[in-house]
DNA sequence: GGTAGACCTGGACGC
DNA sequence: GCGTCCAGGTCTACC
C-alpha cells in the first residue's frame, strides 16, 4: 500500500537523512545522495514486519509499504515515521539564532536542523552504545550482526530483517551476544538493557516524553549500563533536549581545528566554544559548518 | 569529583 | 605473517 504523510516547510528528507550516520546503520538502507531510504520494521500492532521505501514528494514524504495494512498499522506507521523523520521539533527559534551566525546560516534556508532517529529509542540507545570506543566499520558490523541474528524477517524476502525488540536481545544469553554478534565488552550492556525494557522495570516511553528538566532526564539515561556522558548527551540531542555537546573524540578534533589552530583540546574548550548558544549549543555543535562545505 | 587502568573487536600500520 | 596501536567511551576501583 502507499500512503503520504504531509509536512510543512521548511523540511527536506536528503537534509534529514544527512544529519548523521544513523542513514547507513540497519535496518535503514540508503545510497547516495540520499533522496530516499528504505526501511524494515516490526510493528508493534500483530507484530508483523513490514519494508518501507520512503521518497521525497512535494507534500511531504511518500511511503511504499510491501503488502497490505490495516488502519492500526498504518497508525503505528506514521507515527514511527513522525518520530524518525523528527517532525515534532520546533526549529524556528533556533533558526532566528543560527541565521546571526556565518557558520550556521545556511540552516534554514537548506532546512537543515532535523535528526534522523530510529523507530524507537529502544534502537537508538543500542546503536549509540554501539557507537562508543569503536571505528564506525564496528558500529556498523556490530548493528548489522544484531539486525540479522535476532531481528525477526520480511516474509516476503528473508534477508531483510527488522531491528530486534527488547525481548529477541533479552532471549539470548551474555554469551551468545558477545560470541555471535561479537560485541565484545558491550554484550552485557546491550542484554541488561533489553531485559529491562522488555520486564517493564525502565519505561523509554516515558522517558522520552518526559518533561523533566534536561539534568534530571541525563542523569536517569546515565543509569543505562554503556551509557557515558558522550552517549547520554547524544541521546539527548536525538530526543530533543539540545543543551548538551555529545563531546568524544570527533568533537576534539573539530573543536581543536576550527577554534585551536590544531592544538589539543579538553572537553570544557568544546563546552566553551558553544556556550553563548545556551539550550541550542548541541545543536550550534552538531550542524556547526566546521569544513565550509554548506 | 577526579583519575588510572582495563576492556572486545578489527583495521591500519610498521617490521 | 605478526605484533602493536587505537578508534566518534564507559566502568570500576581508588584516592
Amino acid at each position: 500500500m502507499d500512503l503520504t504523510l504531509p509536512i510543512e516547510a521548511p523540511f527536506s528528507l536528503q537534509s534529514v537523512l544527512r544529519s548523521h550516520g544513523w542513514v547507513q546503520l540497519a535496518p535503514f538502507s540508503a545510497e547516495t545522495p540520499y533522496e530516499a531510504f528504505t526501511y524494515t520494521d516490526q510493528l508493534a500492532h500483530g507484530a508483523r514486519v513490514t519494508f518501507w521505501t520512503v521518497q521525497s514528494v512535494e507534500e511531504g514524504v511518500h511511503v511504499a509499504v510491501k503488502g497490505e495494512v490495516n488502519t492500526l498499522e498504518e497508525a503505528e506507521i506514521r507515527a514511527k515515521l513522525t518520530r524518525m523523520l523528527d517532525l515534532e521539533r520546533d526549529l524556528a527559534p533556533f533558526y532566528t539564532i543560527a541565521e546571526q551566525e556565518p557558520k550556521l546560516s545556511y540552516m534554514a534556508e537548506r532546512a537543515r536542523g532535523r535528526i534522523l532517529r530510529s523507530a524507537t529509542l529502544f534502537e537508538d540507545i543500542v546503536k549509540t552504545i554501539m557507537t562508543t570506543n569503536t571505528a564506525w566499520s564496528g558500529t556498523i558490523r556490530m548493528v548489522q550482526a544484531l539486525v540479522d541474528l535476532y531481528g525477526r524477517s520480511l516474509a516476503e524476502d528473508p534477508t531483510r530483517h527488522a531491528f530486534p525488540t527488547p525481548a529477541e536481545l533479552a532471549a539470548p544469553d551474555v554469551e551468545t551476544l558477545r560470541r555471535q554478534a561479537k560485541l565484545g565488552y558491550r554484550a552485557p550492556y546491550v542484554s541488561e538493557l533489553a531485559r529491562r525494557v522488555d520486564s517493564g522495570e525502565l519505561d523509554l516511553h516515558a522517558l522520552e516524553t518526559s518533561d523533566l528538566p534536561t539534568p534530571l532526564l541525563r542523569k536517569q539515561l546515565l543509569a543505562i549500563k554503556g551509557v557515558g556522558a558522550y552517549a547520554a548527551a547524544n541521546l539527548l540531542m536525538l530526543i530533543g533536549r539540545t543543551d548538551y555537546i555529545p563531546i568524544d573524540s570527533y568533537a576534539l578534533k573539530v573543536v581543536s581545528d576550527e577554534f585551536h589552530d590544531g592544538r589539543p583540546v579538553k572537553p570544557a574548550d568544546v563546552e566553551a566554544a558553544f556556550e553563548r548558544f545556551g539550550e541550542w549549543k548541541g545543536m550550534a555543535f552538531w550542524f556547526w559548518d566546521y569544513d565550509g562545505e554548506e
